[in-house]
RNA sequence: GGGGACGUAGUUCAGUUCUGGUUAGAACGCCGGCCUGUCACGCCGGAGGUCGCGAGUUCGAGUCUCGUCGUCCCCGCCA
């Protein structure tokens, strides 16, 4: 049984490619065989449902097809039976023409009988099969939480729910089960997890939905490094089950800081060198007056070597990356083009023999490599660094892609200042413990502070993060009010968790790996819109079913909700 | 919220600028016919178009202008 992948009518023999889930099959109609099915089976199109009895058979000598599993094989068929026929399809299923992702969309059903779209889903199930294994191999526990929730003011936008027994009040959809996993260490479960799924108002990406599933968990009485350790072993193992791959272990660490001096980001990609080097002390001693106000002013000149760069860049790749330079906050961007001849620059007659000779030293440069400069402050000076190392890296083909390449970021700062909230935000999230001897600074230098935070990257993608939590009482109100929050609205948002911290909190920790993200890289997919059975759109949308979709006045009034502005909607797409 | 690319048979695209002009093409798919070893079967014939939508310029718009809708990518945003 199974659907018409093709048909080859000879006229009097007929070839059918039968698909299931698993594989496509010749099968035969042969008058010789049987008359009555191989008259029927002219009128057999692509896409129809069918049912056949028949005898699996070797194929005749030198008519094996290689490029099947099932090549050598064929099914003479002795009784056929049409299940069910189809309209033509909106596009071809066996995929001779790729359609485009909207009209995929709407059909996807159709997309999803597609062997490569079947796979990637079942990999994913795959996927979520072996860590489930691995987790409850190790005592943790799944824990479904609520859907259903409150509210929560940091982080992102909610999406509500409307209470039709208590009108006028909302529920939330959760962004993560955060809370409800520390309620279950404080409640002694002591090693939670759940894959589950999350909820986040916010614009879409390649790799963002508006609902994505999480591998979540938390652990009592454990440290980061605890944590981390479990985290590795369950990638360690999921790698190897699935894809055969060992990723080499321990995963190595790099805090904050030290991330965004080297590779000028918190996701760095290691797979390749480039790292950013610091040359302001040079810099500061040439003529380039440019260079030195930026010093004075307390910035930084940092650079990147491109080896072999030098005939890779024109005139115009070089204007393109001052443009992207640009779109970082950097006012500007210096090259050198290293020759046999020394420094073919605009900064040549800014720069001594010796600081010249002490630039490409420290930038461990050549004849035939390519430096690019920035200067500014800090953040800015990083930042687009650490653009231009990936840019270059993408057009220089600079990046092994066939490996999986893993590093931990740890200890991100607790807290950074939001300009246009004009407050303090957390970076992580505000229950998120700081670094024990970073305390005493926590009222005075905030933002100096230090979280005992981690994430997980993997060729220079986040995948995933997590923390120690706070489990003090005291120090969870402090957060709360660094954070701007009053006691009173603290005791609104989230007075069950502080009145749950009084009632014996152990330590805790946890994570929370993106398993969208993770699938689409093991799958090899550039969007997690493929390895998600049903995805929305960028605008959030359903292709598929319509939704959003406006409801009945009915609806509403029980719901005690009314709507202003723009209310008609149609109903149907054409 | 901002920037960019795209929108033409069922599908994927060409045609669109410089230079508006008779009947808008191709491939795959679809329909009919022929064919006993095909496997992207082959051969012959055929149908199929509101050029996303709306306005404007023009004797004349797929082509130029403005608006609008949709899809994708990026920035902002995503504790």
């Amino acid at each position: 049984m199974g659907w018409v992948n093709s048909r080859r009518d000879l006229g009097s023999l007929i070839f059918i490619d039968l698909r299931d889930r698993e594989g496509i099959t010749q099968i035969v109609f042969d008058p010789q065989i049987e008359k009555v099915s191989h008259e029927h089976a002219h009128i057999l199109r692509n896409e129809w449902v069918v049912a056949v009895k028949g005898t699996v058979s070797r194929r005749l000598e030198g008519q094996e097809n290689a490029s099947l599993p099932t090549g050598d094989i064929e099914v003479k068929v002795t009784e056929l039976k049409i299940l069910n026929r189809t309209e033509t399809p909106p596009f071809q299923v066996d995929g001779a023409v790729d359609a485009s992702e909207s009209l995929r969309l709407k059909y996807r059903y159709l997309e999803l009988r597609r062997p490569e779209a079947f796979n990637t889903l079942r990999n994913r199930h795959l996927i979520a099969s072996c860590i489930r294994k691995y987790l409850n191999g190790n005592g943790f526990i799944e824990v479904e939480t609520p859907f259903l929730t409150k509210s929560t003011p940091e982080g992102a936008r909610d999406y509500l729910v409307p209470s039709r027994v208590s009108k006028g009040l909302f529920y939330a959809l959760p962004q993560s089960p955060q809370l409800f996993k520390q309620l279950l260490m404080i409640a002694g479960f002591d090693r939670y997890y759940q894959i589950v799924r999350c909820f986040r108002d916010e614009d879409l990406r390649a790799d963002r939905q508006p609902e994505f599933t999480q591998v979540d968990l938390e652990m009592a009485f454990v440290d980061e490094d605890q944590v981390m350790g479990i985290f590795e072993d369950m990638m360690s193992v999921t790698f190897s089950e699935i894809l055969g791959y060992q990723i080499a272990l321990p995963i190595k660490r790099l805090e904050y800081r030290e991330a965004m001096d080297r590779f000028g980001t918190d996701r760095p990609d290691t797979r390749f060198g480039m790292e950013l080097k610091d040359i302001t002390d040079i810099a500061a001693g040439s003529d380039f007056r440019m260079f030195k106000g930026v010093v004075e002013d307390g910035g930084v000149v940092k650079a990147i070597t491109i080896k072999g760069g030098a005939p890779a860049f024109s005139r115009k790749g070089l204007d393109e990356l001052g443009e992207m330079a640009a779109g970082c906050g950097a006012k500007g961007l210096a090259w050198i083009k290293l020759t046999d001849n020394g420094w073919q620059s605009s900064l040549n007659k800014f720069f001594g023999d010796g600081d010249k000779a002490a630039v490409n030293e420290k930038l461990d440069a050549e004849p035939g490599d390519l430096i690019l400069i920035v200067a500014h402050n800090r953040k800015i000076v990083n930042e687009s660094l650490g653009v231009f190392r990936v840019e270059v890296a993408k057009r220089m083909d600079l990046i092994n892609t066939d490996g999986y390449d893993f590093v931990w970021i740890t200890r991100f700062p607790l807290l950074e200042y939001n300009e246009e909230a004009k407050r303090l935000e957390a970076v992580h999230h505000p229950f998120t413990a700081p670094v024990e001897e970073d305390l005493p600074i926590l009222e005075d230098y905030p933002e100096k502070v230090r979280a005992r935070s981690y994430d997980l990257v993997l060729n220079g993608a986040e995948i995933g993060g997590g923390s120690v939590r706070i489990h003090d009482l005291a120090i969870q109100q402090k957060m709360f009010s660094i954070l701007g929050i009053l006691p009173e609205e603290a005791q609104l948002k989230f007075g069950f968790l502080l009145e749950a911290l009084k009632y014996g909190a152990p330590p805790h920790g946890g994570m929370a790996l993106g398993f969208d993200r993770l699938v689409a890289i093991m799958t090899g997919v550039s969007s997690i819109r493929e390895v998600i059975a049903f995805p929305k759109t960028t605008s959030a949308t359903c292709p598929l079913t319509n939704a959003p979709s406006s409801v009945d006045n009915a609806q509403l009034k029980e719901l005690g909700l009314q709507l202003v502005g723009r209310e008609q909607h149609t109903l149907f797409d054409k």
